[in-house]
DNA sequence: ATGTTTATACGATTATATTCGTAAGCAATC
DNA sequence: GATTGCTTACGAATATAATCGTATAAACAT
């Protein structure tokens, strides 16, 4: 059984964000929140220090300006999300919040035929 | 553009309550919040006081027990919230979503059958 | 060496969520 | 009609999240 982490909102922004750049310093994510949000500077540097209180990421402190890496990547982050959202919103069916996802998100062709191919392997791992 | 909401994780477990009984009184839903949480009744009273001012809500308050009914039904619940999943932790691919769920959760035949049927819908609807 | 920029640390403030205690009303019962 | 039990209302306490201001130190340019 595997540490169950619950990031908040923003948090989970962060996250994003390093996770999209393997590393970075509070500058250069907080570059990229500022796209969004109109937050100052010492916030986003607040939050990444909590995050890393928490355990969420560590950092490398050898030089003046730290260089933050997640503890989780990402897949960890989507299968735990997933998951929970499969038990409290979809009463715990997988194949419900699929078809939910696909109804109402029109997807490509191209994302149809990658999954039939998912489907296929699953049916001849059986 | 409809409207966002956005429960709090509590207030999203009282709905889920409120949606399996179409509606219900404070004492109901409590009788289950009760069975995962240990909290008092009139915690989950003001909960659902709150949701009502916010709107998340309606109640009938012609006797003096009130019924309350959800304003939104689970769907859009599920759809605004696999569509933010998309989005945060997707980098906005759905089929990324689906692939994800169905190869970590393992599905049944019987859920395989139903989604290749969503499938073919959607192919021959382009 | 002095000033400017940029970094971290940290306390304080504000906002929001969660929890509970107590008061007050109503209805059935003794 | 007093007592008991169940209800809502409401204020207050506690916890957590998010925001910012200020102090302090390092790095660097003049």
């Amino acid at each position: 059984m595997s540490k169950v982490f619950k990031p908040t909102e923003s948090e989970l922004e962060i996250l994003s964000i390093l996770w999209e750049k393997q590393n970075a310093t509070v500058r250069e994510v907080h570059r990229v929140v500022q796209l969004t949000k109109d937050i100052g500077y010492t916030t986003t540097l607040k939050l990444m220090q909590i995050m890393h209180e928490k355990g969420l990421v560590t950092r490398d402190e050898s030089s003046k300006t730290h260089i933050y890496t997640p503890c989780f990547n990402k897949e960890k982050a989507q299968e735990q999300y997933i998951g929970k959202m499969i038990k409290t919103l979809f009463s715990g069916s997988t194949s419900q919040l699929v078809m939910q996802a696909l109804g109402n998100h029109n997807p490509s062709q191209h994302d149809l035929n990658e999954i039939k191919q998912l489907i296929k392997q699953l049916e001849n791992g059986k």
